[in-house]
DNA sequence: TCTGTCAAATAGGACA
DNA sequence: TGTCCTATTTGACAGA
């Protein structure tokens, strides 16, 4: 099970600050605009200092919210194809690269699985309407076919549609020919037990 | 400026 | 004890 890494890390933009360690001077401050600069303090590591403001009493000061930058978000998304789960030594691997805590990283996962677990219940929800509606719709025509059985046994001189029905082999039920959809309904992958009929 | 949406982060319980 | 899951909170951001 291996984590996906950039073949060369020297492809990674990233404008991060290490903890004790300025990249850029403040004069490069204006290339990136407000924002980035923002950004770039977002993503900082906890330095001590931090720690110590925690540790220090008093109230704790509004937790600033990190945004992932593109390519930490690419790399965290390519390392979720792979695998949808880490490893302890993976996480920090993949900490060490896109210079975040191993808890980020964590957190982010859990997120993330939670995020295609939502997507996969509402493609099962849309499924599962959709197969309602069918169901219903062919529930609709059966008691149509009931009522016209019903019918043609009570006075056979107006079971004038008989000739176009046919037997379901399988269920023994009478189909009509001219919808053949419901007399051989479409097989649906759900894995649902008794599916037909 | 307000509001809705997205996603990072937190809390707390379950489980191996 | 560490990890996961779920629910919830919260901050950033975009569009009306």
């Amino acid at each position: 099970m291996a984590i996906f890494l950039p073949e060369s890390s020297s492809n990674l933009d990233l404008t991060i600050s290490v903890p004790g360690f300025s990249s850029s001077p403040p004069s490069d401050e204006g290339s990136g605009g407000g924002r980035e600069q923002l950004k770039l303090d977002m993503n900082r590591l906890p330095s001590s200092e931090d720690d110590e403001e925690l540790s220090h009493g008093g109230s704790a000061p509004p937790r600033k919210k990190l945004r992932l930058t593109r390519e930490q978000s690419r790399l965290l998304e390519d390392s979720f194809r792979q695998n949808h789960t880490l490893n302890p030594k993976q996480k920090e691997a993949l900490a060490k690269h896109l210079m975040l805590r191993p808890r980020q990283i964590e957190v982010w996962f859990q997120n993330r699985r939670a995020r295609s677990k939502l997507k996969q219940t509402e493609m099962e929800c849309e499924y599962l309407k959709r197969w309602f509606g069918s169901l219903t719709e062919q529930n609709h025509m059966l008691h149509r076919e009931v009522e016209e059985l019903r019918a043609m046994k009570a006075g056979p001189s107006t079971a004038t549609s008989a000739s176009s029905r046919t037997m379901c082999p399988r269920c023994e039920r009478v189909t009509t020919a001219a919808s053949p959809s419901l007399a051989a309904p479409a097989k649906k992958t759900l894995p649902l037990q008794d599916r037909e009929h």
